[in-house]
DNA sequence: CAGTGGTCTAGACCACATA
DNA sequence: ATGTGGTCTAGACCACTGG
């Protein structure tokens, strides 16, 4: 782990230990050079990290000061998408489908890949503190997915391409659409038909570039509360 | 303007220029250096924004590489909010209400202020390509946005704000919800009462963390087409 | 004008990707 | 093994805030 992950964990620690209100002020980066055994830049850093998650506000001349989120029972919404920051909720998920097959027209060329290749496709109900949360259809490019199980889906997909296959995850693009539930979809999610729905399509790419999952989300608007933290007003 | 910003405004203007596509390689470091005339910090600095932009993705090891959005016609969700970057497209506003008023509980709540303390109420629609894109209430902390007219809110009241006034915008919080149009809101939008609605609130921070603006906006789906960047899944 | 955050540099050294 | 990106440092200097 780098110095100014370290240092921007145990910051990050510090504050929510101590509780630290909206508006309270960090030490001086001097102070906290001293403290952590570092030169300013590697602390401006690791602060400028805590800015990026929303954590704290710089005011050039005045201060560090932290930053806190008012609303409560909000799914947090970060550079990540969502799914990075699921994971503090009860989330499981119910495989209903998972197979080995052609991709649809769509899934090739958001996977960059041939109609006649092979992909594992994955249907899943995901589920927060028991209540449905969304319904989702994946796509991934088996030649670098290599290989899936139920037991894998039922769990998170992306810790075992990571960790198990060795993969390192980069960068995604998001589209987000919101429309109506068709009928099919309301019967997974415990809806009627023509509910709204907040439809959300992804291409994760590894950290070379190349594609390896193409998903499409339908939430469950009851449980799809988000919260998105923005930073800076340039241009 | 900052040597990083420069540097960084110098190579998306190449990006677009010669319509490098996604995957193409940037120059090696040094070279950048030499030709910016710059150390290897502030080289990264300006890399690092493009990064953060969505407009480069860094390998280790390997390259700096560009990055393009495959689907075109879509938003473009940034840290900044839509509003940031809506600017490319033709956003027309017209007025609805506009007076000094006590804000709602809520309102009260957000800005941080007494429920008798006054408030610039605004209500717009908002237009994007002659098609309605959104209908937004606004309450301005009348202490800090001291004055507001038709003409302003017309255009772009947070230009009025930054400029005019003279305030520093800070970062904001932003609150979404999926749910269904009520029978006044799709009326403004020209829509079907109990169509599907995309409903956004934003508490916006000056520069010190006060809040200026509490606004709800409900967008008409038809519309709000998202498009949002992710950049490294850590953790 | 004092206090504080932020930029910028040169250079040592490290980590990863690719062949 | 080599090329390339990234961290980290010390210190000079700049820019903003607030009394």
């Amino acid at each position: 782990m780098l110095k100014y992950e370290e240092i921007a964990k145990e910051l990050e620690k510090n504050i929510s230990q101590n509780e630290l209100e909206q508006g309270s002020k960090l030490p001086v980066l001097e102070t906290l050079m001293g403290q952590y055994q570092a030169s300013k830049s590697t602390v401006i850093k690791a602060i400028s990290l805590l800015e990026k998650k929303g954590l704290v506000y710089q005011v050039r001349g005045s201060g560090i000061f932290v930053r806190k989120q008012k609303r409560k029972g909000y799914i947090r919404f970060t550079n990540q998408g969502f799914s990075g920051e699921l994971r503090d909720d009860k989330i499981t998920a119910k495989v209903i489908e998972l197979d080995i097959r052609k991709p649809t027209q769509e899934a090739a060329e958001s996977l960059n890949i041939d109609l006649d290749e092979d992909v594992y496709y994955v249907k899943r109900v995901r589920y927060i503190n028991g209540q449905t949360l969304c319904l989702e259809e994946s796509y991934y490019n088996k030649s670098i997915v290599t290989y899936l199980n139920n037991e894998i889906a039922t769990n998170s997909i992306f810790d075992y391409i990571s960790e198990a296959l060795g993969h390192k995850i980069g960068f995604s693009d998001m589209y987000l659409h919101v429309n109506s539930l068709t009928k099919v979809e309301a019967e997974y999610l415990g809806l009627q038909e023509g509910e709204p729905k907040l439809f959300v399509e992804t291409i994760f790419h590894l950290n070379n570039a190349q594609p390896f999952d193409f998903s499409r989300v339908t939430y469950n608007y009851q449980q799809s509360q988000f919260f998105f933290q923005s930073t800076g007003y340039s241009m």
